[in-house]
RNA sequence: GCGCGAGUGGCGGAAUUGGCAGACGCGCCAGACUUAGGAUCUGGUCUCGAAAGGGGUAGGGGUUCGAGUCCCCUCUCGCGCACCA
């Protein structure tokens, strides 16, 4: 270990705690109607069961890497915050849990042979050693893991709800499946089948889905960042595919609007808003001119999505995505008499006919991956088609191309183009020399070429001279008289695919039998995921659970699902379970549920049927994670919530009421930390050398919470020996040598050492003069409003401005030093306990009788009369220029101040000759006099 | 390109509502104790200047008795989104 002097002997006082709070429960979080143990701290404490808070953690990942600096920022923040709420008297939900499916134990397992759940357990064994040993006030009795069957029985049991309800568009809320009404023409039970499963919250799709041939697996839309795995970073490919989906984008706009009822930054319900994408705007449809369709279903006309309706009469060409399928239908056999040869595709062979030129430009289009899309050339490619529509504004003819700027699975498919108002469609104008007609002008002198904001339209007949505002409101009054289109509204979001063809995640609770799928009872639940030998998908590329033959084939002939949920599945609702987490019969109680996220209990003080502070905010109180889940996992959780909600199994419509992200810490070069650049610190290494308290202390210590900041060793080190200063203004010296002594003598000494420690001699139960309790007083109340703000950086540093103050006291009155403790004891507890154990056995001070710990001792409270000076110095400005400081009377009124400031030698050098115009005098703050230059 | 956030000593960062810029920590300098110091304690540390005084919160302009803080313009960095019609 470390070849120098420890500044205090952390180690044992730290494993001495942590075995204490562990032994004693100390940090057990007590339901309604649970007894207390007549010795828990709670019990002394507590006649009554407090208001709750819940404050959680984003639960890790358990990583063969283990442990990285960034989980314990937010870790120690939500820690420091929970302490000090438990002494200021609230009853704090403060519990951990394991994301334990995943990618990597599956990848270690093919690799290996050995089951993933083997690595599972040994990756959460060691978080779990590395996060006991950083001192947390979890209860650990709530501890959850998504791949434990008891959890995800509750995670199959939700699934089912998702597939067992519809989302009723007239009540704007999901309901079981049972209330769907059929349409009259529907009669068979085949037909109602069909029909009820394209209505189901879970349902199956065929459509195009992001495969990845390296990780053998499809992925969201959420999780394939610019054309790559998020995960890995391996590309993705466009495949036709049969998976599950879940029907998140019916709660687009609930997940939109009910943002506004959160606590959250501005910048991440941004994110959220972008990745929605909400957008107004108007349907178009653009007849087809001669179009007889085979089939009698298909539309004879082309429906448009459009955010600018006004510029209709701009539109000189009409787009459908590559995909559209009313493609097909309407090609003509040969093009038009006059088509320019560049409209007709870049490969020789395929441009004789149309027909064959559409071909060409979709395999072009569906062989360029989305990687290339985005990053390669944004240069537009595209065919005609050899068909027209009609612009329904103007009856004129316009040619209708595809091209893979457009996508398929946006509004519907298809866009009208004004190349005049919008970039893309200029782009593609210029390249293929279609006409570009302005009708909208430009404010000022601006070009109105390429012009995209709102103007005054021109050539637009009948909108002529309207600004864009107003343009748009008539436009679309005159589509819908006409029948001719309608306002819409429409979303980026899509709906979540939700299954993966992967071994180490929750098997879904159906069945398949002739071409039809039906759900597992409840009682069935959880469906264990059978043994494998081999853990790689099949060599048909089908899912690894299809290998377990007897398991997937089942006695009547049917079939069990071999996809698996996603890993977003377990964390999209762990912070309910941790409400009732070994409940068999229910994934949460009701009554729990309605306690601790919202404070309603019979017993609990405050009374049924309000919240403690009256208003409609609930949830999780606090949450506090990493910005990297701003979109995926907050809005899966959000949706699940939401969907539980209209089933009424939760009590609130949100379940994070206010969140907080962590900064990202770098490494000390400045750089992002990774192994390659050899810059990451290990919490062991740090652990080992300064300790769990310093360690805590300097996570907080760095900066404000929410930025990114780089690591420092040095820090790290000043933090530590500010605990050494803490230690020796507490610690007999001579009693410190004996103990070193004794350290020597025997390294895993145990906390029988700490016996032979003593309080220093300068500790006496004395009043508190003026300036100490000037110092402690200024301290609570600085601690404790920075807290109430996560600002820990300020708070610790006022820490360390009374301990620096305090060192110079001759006399060091017990009691005020005990309120210290428990300032110090949300950021440093394994410290503060001890010193508070041997300050309160000497001197009896402990507010809660038989309590041994700090822990539930009632916060300090400040009081504004120890703080106030009755002299204070006050600067005085002449024209805003510091030029003396004067010290008056703390109540002194304006002519008095006026006066000693007028009266200064150093002032009167700077106005003398001068004319005086003005004093200004803030009370407490300030003197300015405003003179004449 | 669009959106969000941020630019303060050698470094991490302080500065409730506009009111003494640089708290606290690191680093550095000097001193004390010491066989020794990579322990501890004390003092100093924005900058130019001998001093008086001047300058200073990315740059420029403005409002104000007074601006790191408010307003306008410019620059730089970080994050997010990125053909979403």
């Amino acid at each position: 270990m470390s070849n120098t002097r420890r500044q205090y002997p952390f180690n044992i006082i730290e494993k001495k705690w942590q075995d204490f709070w562990e032994r004693r429960e100390v940090f057990r979080a007590w339901n309604p109607g649970e007894k207390v143990p007549e010795t828990h701290c709670f019990g002394l404490r507590h006649k009554q069961l407090p208001p709750k808070l819940y404050i959680l953690d984003m639960f890790p990942y358990p990583s063969g890497a283990g442990l990285h600096v960034g989980h314990p920022e937010g870790y120690t923040a939500t820690d420091i915050l929970s302490r000090y709420k438990r002494a200021r008297g609230f009853n704090v939900l403060h519990p951990i849990g394991w994301d334990a499916f995943g990618l990597p134990a599956e990848q270690f397992a093919i690799k290996t042979g050995r089951h993933p759940r083997e690595a599972t357990k040994e990756n959460i064994n060691n978080f779990k050693r590395q996060i006991r040993a950083l001192g947390f006030s979890y209860d650990w009795s709530r501890e959850v893991d998504t791949t434990d069957p008891g959890y995800y029985k509750w995670t199959q049991w939700i699934f089912l709800k998702l597939y067992n309800s519809w989302f009723n568009p007239e009540t704007n809320k999901a309901e079981p499946i049972d209330t769907l009404e059929y349409p009259p023409d529907i009669g068979t039970e085949e037909q109602r089948r069909l029909y009820r499963d394209s209505k189901r919250l879970a349902y199956v799709s065929e459509a195009p889905v992001n495969w990845c041939p390296d990780l053998g697996t499809v992925l969201a839309n959420e999780e394939v960042v610019n054309g790559k795995s998020e995960v890995g970073g391996f590309p993705v490919i466009r495949k036709p595919m049969r998976q599950w989906m879940l029907r998140i984008t019916a709660y687009a706009e609930r997940l939109l609007n009910d943002l506004e009822l959160l606590d959250w930054t501005p910048s991440l319900k941004e994110m959220q808003r972008n990745w929605i994408g909400r957008s107004e705007g108007a349907e178009a449809r653009f007849e087809i001119p001669g179009f007889s369709p085979g089939n009698p279903e298909t539309p004879r006309d082309i429906s448009v999505f459009t955010t600018r309706p006004d510029t209709l009469f701009g539109a000189t060409y009409m787009v459908l995505a590559p995909e559209h399928r009313l493609v097909d239908e309407l090609i003509p056999d040969a093009w038009p008499e006059g088509t320019p040869e560049n409209w007709k595709g870049k490969e020789e062979s395929a441009t004789k006919t149309p027909r064959s030129a559409v071909e060409a430009y979709r395999q072009y289009a569906a062989a360029r991956s989305d990687l290339e899309r985005t990053e390669l050339t944004r240069e537009k490619t595209g065919v005609f088609t050899g068909a027209y529509a009609v612009n329904p504004v103007n009856d004129e003819r316009v040619p209708i191309w595809i091209a893979d700027y457009v996508l398929a699975s946006y509004g519907t498919g298809a866009i009208m183009a004004v190349p005049a108002h919008d970039t893309r469609d200029l782009e593609f104008a210029t390249e293929f020399g279609l006409p570009v007609r302005v009708v909208v002008q430009a404010p000022g002198d601006e070009d109105s070429t390429g012009f995209t904001g709102d103007g005054v339209n021109v050539n637009s007949g009948f909108l002529d001279g309207l600004p864009t505002p107003q343009a748009q409101a008539k436009i679309t009054k005159w589509l819908e008289e006409r029948g001719l289109g309608r306002k819409t509204v429409q979303y980026k979001l899509r709906d979540w695919l939700f299954s993966r063809q992967r071994y180490w995640g929750e098997p879904f609770p159906i069945v398949w039998k002739d071409g039809a799928h039906y759900p597992l009872s409840e009682s069935e639940l959880p469906l264990v995921p059978p043994a494998l030998p081999d853990f790689k998908p099949t060599e048909e590329g089908e899912p690894p659970l299809a290998r377990a033959v007897d398991w997937v084939n089942m006695p009547d002939g049917s079939r069990r699902e071999t996809n698996t949920m996603p890993q977003w599945a377990g964390s999209c609702w762990y912070y309910l379970r941790y409400i009732d987490p070994r409940n068999d019969d229910e994934f949460c109680s009701n009554e729990l549920e309605r306690y601790w996220m919202r404070n309603l209990s019979p017993d609990a003080t405050g009374g049924a049927g309000k919240t403690p502070t009256g208003d409609e905010k609930a949830g999780v109180d606090l949450y506090v994670g990493g910005t990297e889940h701003a979109v995926l996992h907050l809005l899966y959780a959000r949706f699940w919530h939401k969907v539980l909600y209209d089933l009424g199994y939760v009590s609130t419509p949100e379940p994070f009421q206010r969140l907080v992200n962590q900064g990202l810490i770098l490494g000390e070069d400045g750089q992002k930390m990774s192994k390659s650049r050899g810059n990451v610190i290990n919490p062991d290494d740090v652990l080992a050398e300064y300790g769990a308290d310093a360690f805590r202390l300097y996570e907080m210590f760095m900066g404000p919470l929410d930025m990114v900041k780089p690591w420092s060793t040095k820090g790290v080190e000043g933090v530590y020996r500010f605990l050494g200063r803490v230690w020796r203004l507490f610690i007999d010296p001579a009693s410190q040598r004996t103990l070193d002594q004794g350290l020597t003598s025997a390294e895993n000494a145990g906390t029988a050492v700490l016996e032979h420690v003593r309080l220093n001699k300068d500790i006496r139960d004395v009043e508190a003069g003026e300036p100490q309790l000037k110092a402690l007083h200024s301290c609570i109340k600085k601690v404790t409003e920075d807290i109430e703000a996560l600002r820990f950086n300020t708070a610790i540093s006022a820490l360390m401005v009374f301990v620096n103050e305090a060192m110079s006291w001759e006399v060091k009155p017990a009691g005020v030093l005990a309120e210290f403790l428990k300032l110090l004891n949300p950021f440093s507890p394994h410290i503060a306990e001890e010193l508070y154990q041997k300050l309160s056995a000497s001197t009896g001070e402990n507010a809660l009788e038989h309590c041994e710990t700090v822990a539930y001792q009632p916060w300090p409270e400040w009081d504004e009369k120890y703080m106030v000076e009755s002299i204070v110095e006050l600067p005085v400005q002449v024209n805003g220029k510091l030029r003396d400081k004067i010290t008056v009377q703390v109540d002194a009124d304006k002519e008095s101040i006026e006066k000693a400031a007028l009266e200064s030698e150093r002032v009167r050098s700077f106005i003398d000759g001068k004319e005086i115009k003005k004093v200004i005098i803030v009370p407490n703050k300030v003197v300015n006099i405003a003179v004449s230059k």
